[in-house]
DNA sequence: ATACTTATGTAACTTCGGTTGCAGACACAA
DNA sequence: TTGTGTCTGCAACCGAAGTTACATAAGTAT
């Protein structure tokens, strides 16, 4: 088992490892395997080792919005919502690389938070940072204009050079294709960007 | 002190209650008053006995959207959040009607949310409710048209008749006084509504 | 009743982003 | 090289909601 990464590995007592021993279940899954579907009630929480996951909600058709990334060492607070207060999943979770991971379940969950206050301070700053992500978003939708919105976007990849299609960002930002090419050729004429195929490079 | 309408009242052990009676200090704050800014980091919290409390963000204007309502025997997760791990409020928190409660600091919650795991839980669905309700008002704004984001509000108020002016439901949603008459008007005309001068009656 | 304030109605216009439809460019395989 | 799928560019159009500007109505105070 490997959770040394995980913030709260070091504060945990030989029982709460021993707990963790005897009952997380390893898993490995592939890109693009959906976890859980919005409306869901998820059974098992998620301690996501390696790989990515996105947590998006839907509208009526085909539009998507990302509400937060999962990133290694992180559990997924619309899972472990759901799971612990036993109530359908605000969101889809779908891997977006191959992830390694942990399956915890409910009663174990509770268990650990009892009795390790530094699980317990972990799993409450995941809430704050989620539900600071998801203000976020829906501040980002309500008032900024699209170009402010990719350029938050992109920067918030933390690298010069992302690689991407203008579709996977329209789906990231809760746009389209066209509107992101359009607007992306505007950045890119004021010099605040460089387009090539399948890549952008911030200046 | 009177904490008994909380959910967690009843699981206080004896030392829990001392603890309280020690360290809460209770205040009355009239209507109309801003608890704390978008960007404070805030010292104590919240535990609110009778009132509402509207908590809310702005845009670069005077633009701003309702994230939600505290509601009596609520703690606000907001100020939770950023009391405990010290970051900036994500919203501003006003008070909508005179207010009674308690003040709460930084020291007691830790301490309290380490020795009573009904505390716990409370919190712990107090965020899950935020985390919920603002996802929400996300999928409403990205996804729904004015006519449904007003009607799905109107509901929400729990009451066939609203006393509430055209410029106040701007406020909560979002969106302008034009814009709200428009399509109240338009509700009304679909015999959805009944509108008169500071009310709405549900149909 | 008069004046004043607040709330609502409504028309004309602007704007941003979404839609449709098509064309060209690039990448890679056969 | 030719074909095929994917990605990007672009133009014309549409529509929802925000803006401006003004009119009217409903309360309130004097």
């Amino acid at each position: 088992m490997d959770l040394k990464a995980f913030d709260f590995y070091n504060d945990l007592t030989s029982e709460d490892i021993a707990l963790l021993e005897k009952h997380l279940k390893p898993i490995h899954i592939e890109t693009g395997t959906t976890l859980f579907y919005q409306g869901d009630t998820t059974e098992d929480i998620l301690l996501l080792v390696d790989g990515n996951v996105r947590i998006y909600i839907q509208g009526e058709g085909i539009e998507e919005i990302t509400l937060y990334t999962l990133n290694p060492t992180e559990q997924c607070i619309v899972n472990t919502s759901s799971t612990i207060t036993k109530t359908p999943a605000i969101g889809t979770a779908i891997t977006t690389s191959p992830i390694s991971g942990y399956l915890m379940n409910r009663d174990i969950v509770h268990q650990l938070m009892a009795q390790n206050s530094s699980y317990q301070s972990y799993i409450f700053s995941l809430f704050t940072i989620r539900l600071d992500s998801v203000t976020r978003v829906l501040e980002s939708v309500k008032f900024k204009q699209m170009d402010e919105r990719i350029y938050e976007w992109l920067q918030a990849q933390g690298d010069k050079e992302i690689s991407i299609t203008h579709e996977e960002i329209a789906n990231h930002i809760g746009s389209t294709r066209v509107v992101i090419s359009r607007t992306l050729k505007k950045m890119e004429q004021e010099g605040l960007i460089i387009l090539s195929r399948g890549k952008i490079t911030l200046l």
